[in-house]
DNA sequence: CCGGATCCGTTTCGATACTG
DNA sequence: CAGTATCGAAACGGATCCGG
């Protein structure tokens, strides 16, 4: 049996707790410091999240840049690599609410709270644009 | 921000590389035997095949039977849940294959792998329902 | 023989405290 | 604010043993 299967490059990845998590925070929930992934609710150590926001740069699935505003800020962002796991994060949340009803219970307070993330990104982009447009 | 969010419920199995590597066994590679899985390319020891399996039971992602033929082997094989993850697997696998040129370079022969493997099914398949109608 | 359980040395993880 | 250093806890791998 072949070890090189197409699954095993993402392994490292999936089969790993906090990197999913950090996926997560970043794709749905608008987080971008290093503080706002430390406060989520499930509670990772500096440790461990300053290693897997590194494993998760060097796999170029999110890059860093300085905060152009806050020198001292340091901003995380999915590139489209890591934009790219969206359908997968979709069906593993498709997947859960079949078979959980605590889940599916629970799935619209959920749309709210990324609803409500999507607009606030929308109307930090509004902000972004009109800025430039005055220059 | 929530944490009882859809993710977290897949978290148990994706959030563990060994787990999907038995589901990718189970379910591409035929394997149905402790002793088969024991044997993949990947190295997973006793303890640790028999916590997972014993784990994936309990989610009732996989089910547990006594070989009607030879009594004293246990047979492992997805249920219905388990087969729904089905689409979360390939949707990894493409991603995959996208991003890694390793891995799409090898897509071929692990469909090949894979098909062997169905026909092997279908020809069991053919074998026990031959049988039943013999009876 | 097959599917595990137990024990044990080693590796990895993670919580807390601390630093540039 | 964004991380390292340290150190105890947990997980892992491998060998061995055991019940059916």
């Amino acid at each position: 049996m072949r070890s090189d299967c197409p699954l095993n490059y993402g392994l490292e990845i999936f089969g790993d707790k906090w990197t999913l998590l950090i996926i997560r925070d970043l794709m749905f929930f608008g987080k971008r410091y290093y503080n706002e992934f430390l406060s989520s609710n499930e509670g990772i150590s500096t440790t461990v999240l300053a290693d897997r926001l590194a494993l998760l740069e060097k796999q170029k699935i999110i890059k860093k840049q300085k905060d152009p505003e806050h020198k001292q800020k340091i901003v995380y962002s999915l590139t489209q690599k890591g934009i790219d796991l969206l359908p997968i994060i979709i069906n593993i949340g498709m997947w859960s609410s079949t078979y959980s009803k605590k889940v599916s219970d629970k799935m619209e307070c959920y749309f709210a709270d990324i609803r409500k993330n999507f607009e606030k990104g929308i109307a930090a982009l509004k902000a972004e644009l009109s800025a430039t447009h005055l220059e």
